[in-house]
DNA sequence: TAGGCCATCTGGTCCT
DNA sequence: AGGACCAGATGGCCTA
């Protein structure tokens, strides 16, 4: 009769305190400490060996009463023994008791929720269930550190794009999380495919798990429409500009590289700058500033140079999905401007050849007249792929198009065909 | 009707 | 010893 008092019911403390009351009364009579005569024997309660402790018990107690007479005499007998009626009963009560706890807690625990689903911004109709509410509550606190870091970042920074995440199109994601700038060097940030966080990445997982089919689709409308908001006009008009600069000599040149260094590490997308450009662009030609700039070979040659030397993986990656690089062609067959570079050139280009990095200066060389598209990690295993799927068609093409690529080239600044060291790794490698 | 979500009960474990 | 916490079991309700 006691078990459904709800614990807020006016009657629950009356009730509950006749619970204590029967609970302490049934560990008093287990605990064998109420106070009656001296049992005998005959209550067969207790066997030999604890008569004999209880006797010895008790011939301490009669000597410390002796020792202090004063004190009251306390006699203290065993409990009587309970039926099993009442065994149970009181066992029931207890577990009676630990459900009501039980219930409380969960009550507790669903309230906290509640608050926790009420804190949440949510624009879907649909109430959150548990898992959905602690889910969306993680990334929400993830989506808002990333929105402080940007903000942290950017606040010296007013050319920088201040766009912040919305934490709703972050709701329902299984694993979404941010990044720290620290797990990264500053030379090594470059802009994510799909969300731009300067100095941070946010990771977009593929998979929503435990979510309806249109909660899902809701996010993913929201990503898209995130991932494709292209940076303020003025700011990337102004780094465009910065890049247009033509290197003709060494200030400009340097001037150029650190552009490019800017380009590659800048926050825009890739996306994002086709949008502006309204076409599509190769990296190297985001690298270089616009579409259809002429670049002179030293800037063409820094460029690859930096690329292919000390950022392979990481422009792979920055111009994955993107049509390869053409303007592999403008950057070996722009004459020298001066013979200062061509001597420079001369010099890159036997560094070039010499290094390790020239075969993957090749590879993505051999990529970009064969159109394979490139991505970061996987581009040898594409090439595979595509020269295994077309073995002697494209083959043929690579070696056509490369000597007619080479053969164009200045015999005093380039070999008259691609380094035997490359082409044999393809041979050995690909085929 | 199957499956998801939820509340509740229950027994076990850990902590104070 | 008793409470808090946890996880499994169970049944009810709702929806596609």
């Amino acid at each position: 009769m006691l078990l459904k008092l709800c614990p807020d019911s006016p009657i629950f403390d009356d009730k509950f305190l006749s619970l204590d009351s029967l609970d302490s009364y049934s560990t008093d009579m287990e605990a064998m400490s109420v106070t009656t005569d001296e049992p005998t024997s005959s209550e067969g309660l207790f066997n030999a060996s604890d008569q004999q402790f209880l006797q010895h018990k008790r011939g301490k107690q009669l000597q410390t009463d002796c020792d202090s007479p004063k004190k009251k005499r306390i006699r203290k007998t065993r409990a009587k023994v309970k039926s099993p009626e009442v065994i149970q009963k009181l066992k029931t009560n207890r577990r009676q008791r630990a459900n009501d706890r039980e219930r409380n807690r969960m009550h507790g625990l669903n309230e906290a929720l509640e608050v926790l689903r009420t804190t949440l911004p949510n624009s879907t109709e649909a109430k959150m269930t548990k898992i959905e509410t602690l889910r969306y509550a993680c990334n929400y606190i993830s989506a808002l550190a990333a929105s402080l870091k940007l903000l942290e970042k950017t606040k010296d920074r007013p050319d920088l794009p201040t766009e912040l995440p919305n934490p709703e199109d972050y709701a329902f994601m299984n694993n979404f999380h941010f990044e720290q700038e620290n797990e990264q060097t500053e030379q090594d940030s470059l802009p994510s495919s799909v969300v731009s966080i300067t100095g941070n990445r946010c990771s977009i997982p593929s998979d929503y798990i435990d979510v309806p089919q249109t909660r899902q689709h809701n996010c993913q409308q929201n990503i898209s429409r995130i991932a494709y908001t292209p940076p303020l006009q003025d700011q990337l008009a102004t780094e465009m500009n910065f890049m247009d600069t033509i290197a003709t000599n060494a200030e400009n040149l340097n001037f150029l590289e650190q552009s490019i260094h800017r380009q590659l590490n800048n926050q825009y997308s890739f996306k994002q700058e086709q949008e502006i450009c309204g076409s599509p662009i190769s990296p190297f030609q985001s690298a270089f500033g616009s579409q259809n700039r002429h670049l002179t070979s030293e800037a063409a040659m820094e460029a690859l140079l930096n690329s292919v030397d000390n950022r392979n993986d990481q422009f792979y990656n920055f111009s994955s999905g993107i049509q390869p690089v053409t303007n592999l062609h403008v950057a070996y067959m722009t004459p020298p401007t001066s013979p200062e570079n061509q001597q420079l050139c001369n010099e890159r280009l036997q560094q070039q050849q010499q290094s390790q990095h020239s075969v993957k200066a090749v590879t993505a060389t051999v990529a970009a007249t064969t159109s394979l598209p490139l991505t970061n990690n996987f581009l040898q295993q594409q090439l595979i792929d595509q020269l295994m799927h077309n073995k002697i068609h494209v083959f043929s093409n690579i070696m056509s198009t490369s000597n007619q690529f080479t053969s164009s080239l200045s015999p005093s600044t380039l070999p008259s065909s691609l380094p035997e060291s490359s082409l044999s790794l393809f041979q050995g490698q690909f085929l």
